[in-house]
DNA sequence: CATATCACTTATAACGTTATAAATATCAGT
DNA sequence: ACTGATATTTATAACGTTATAAGTGATATG
């Protein structure tokens, strides 16, 4: 015996409940129904309550694609994803916010990879084109990113992670990389390092300058040179890393003070200063950008600046919905301040 | 002046491009033109290649919102995501994995999380009474787990990560951790350990189990004494672990081998032993299982396992295809071996 | 009493697709 | 030319929802 019979639906309870199950329940017309569903105030109070109260009674619930087929309306937000260098689970972070900001909406959460060999716009263009969602978070924006161009031309909402240059304003959550970098600065002076290198991201990111201007501000304002290494990133693998630090770290000024905006980075120098006889808070020092407890689980006393990575999902959200809600703008911005938590150094640092 | 209007799609070449355009570009019907995209043997070949042509230049995509409501398929992956303590992005390689796989298909991936404090059966039975997914892709399975059930009885296609013992077949993916525990256990001992402790996860999962077997399977065999953690699981965070590890250390017969299926149970257990001035590879070992490289990073000489989680989430999107073709089965299973690369032993290690 | 106003309800059509059944054209065999 | 078979195309309806315009009564106004 077949589950589906094309009859009308009251003859059969097992198949999902519709409107058009509520209408012939309470003998009302189903757009009556959608209307009193929606809480519309043309329809007798009393009516609304009788409809929402057999709504619940037979479990119904509206059908996405029909909503959406009819109001364009798609209900889902997606997140573009560049599965960039990462190990302390930024994109899990991400997600895990977007998704606890969304969980009280009716919006779902999509996930659109960003795979490394792909032109950054497509995604962006076969999202908007069909209308596979009403909003979109992207992250690691340039700062003449193509990907804001196009979509403010359209006024399609978004939100990034990350500014950019552009003369018109929209949604975004960003850290204050360039305070990160400036702070860092002055922490490795503290502690009597004065050949202080950073690791950068990738040039083209708004974020690569915002680290460049605090970094470059500190340096000058304290009569320091510049260390910055050629051909590596914060986006280069680890053995990648580990072979630069290993290649430098017995050359005359080596640094003797890294700030890195990645764990990974950090990781692989300490690694190879490791091996070459050098020791983290005796022969060099780094301040570290974490996104979670574990560096300092693995050693406590590194100094770590907090980027908190899951409120950034939650504030890209909130920021979205509220583009979503008003795509003419205003549009939220939100800047996360770092963390800072260091240790208060020892007096007789200077001779250890 | 308004972008659109209810007048014919012929008139409004800025609005999207239907099923209808095409059909009066070329004189078809709307169904010819429907079956010809579908590729139907009934449409004479000229047909659907003139079809296909003029659908290519106007850049026609199907509306997913009228293929869902009309067919019934979302063309949606669901993966829940169950937020656990994890530091090297286990979620994200998953859906790293998992999107790759789609990537070359129409289904299109969505992350519906699982909050800690809810009902797992909530989500599952959501999307399915909603139809919001065609398949669901699980983690963290139970031995008799209540999801699996509810998804075997009403045929919706899954897959999880994770076996059962329920009698009936099912998709997964799994990985050999009763493998892993027993071949760590006998690394730990060529090395001279022979108070062997395990970290285990929560006992409800069933890798627990996995794991459990294969460590009792080898300290009986070896003549061991069984050292399991009471109140620490895989899951308590870092400096659960870290304290229960320093309560410990001073003790006697304190463990000098540990199992490590998760990184983080490693870090904070290591952190703890070397502030207690015990030093890894004189004073204890450890396997530790990892999903990436960043461990060997960290210390090239930890003995680790590989779990590539990222091909799982690939093989998990490999396997929910084939059961979505057929929910009847025969299902896909997949058992991942735990690569092993440990490196041969020095011959003097007795004496160190 | 006719009519305007109000509060509420409803019929109709449409979003874009596809399953079903029906229709048309083509052709071979008689 | 008629029949039947085959190949190809088409009309119709439906999925579940909502926007629009039209329809009810009931009450108030002139």
């Amino acid at each position: 015996m077949p589950t589906k019979k094309p009859g009308n639906s009251s003859s059969q309870p097992t198949s999902k409940p519709t409107q058009k199950t509520i209408a012939e329940i309470t003998g009302l017309a189903v757009t009556t129904v959608s209307r009193a569903l929606k809480g519309d105030d043309k329809i007798a109070q009393a009516t609304r309550l009788r409809v929402n109260k057999v709504a619940d009674e037979i479990g119904y619930f509206p059908d996405p694609a029909a909503q959406r087929l009819r109001t364009g309306k798609t209900k889902i937000v997606s997140l573009i994803l560049d599965p960039h260098n990462e190990i302390l689970g930024f994109g899990n972070s991400l997600i895990t916010g977007v998704a606890h900001r969304l969980a009280s909406t009716d919006y779902h959460l999509n996930i659109t990879p960003q795979f490394l060999q792909e032109d950054p716009m497509e995604p962006v263009e076969h999202i908007v084109r069909n209308r596979l969602a009403d909003g979109l978070i992207l992250s690691r924006t340039c700062p003449f990113d193509e990907r804001v161009r196009f979509l403010r031309e359209r006024n399609f909402p978004f939100a990034t992670h990350g500014r950019t240059e552009f003369g018109y304003q929209h949604s975004y959550v960003d850290y204050d990389n360039e305070k990160f970098a400036y702070e860092s600065v002055l922490r490795l002076m503290q502690k009597g390092r004065r050949r202080i290198c950073i690791i950068l991201p990738p040039a083209q990111f708004t974020f690569c300058q915002h680290l460049n201007y605090g970094y470059m501000r500190a340096i000058r304002q304290q009569g320091l040179d510049c260390h910055i290494p050629k051909g590596i990133t914060l986006d280069s693998d680890m053995p990648e890393v580990f072979e630069w630090a290993q290649s430098i770290v017995q050359q005359e000024n080596a640094p003797d003070g890294f700030i890195c905006p990645g764990e990974t980075s950090f990781l692989a120098i300490a690694n190879a200063y490791r091996q070459a006889g050098k020791e983290r808070g005796r022969d060099f020092d780094a301040v570290v950008k974490s996104s979670s407890t574990t560096l300092n689980q693995i050693d406590p006393h590194i100094d770590t600046i907090n980027e908190d990575i899951q409120e950034a999902g939650l504030l890209l959200a909130t920021n979205l919905l509220k583009a979503m809600e008003q795509p003419e703008g205003p549009f939220a911005q939100t800047i996360q301040n770092p963390e800072i938590t260091f240790e208060p150094l020892k007096t007789n640092r200077t001779d250890r």
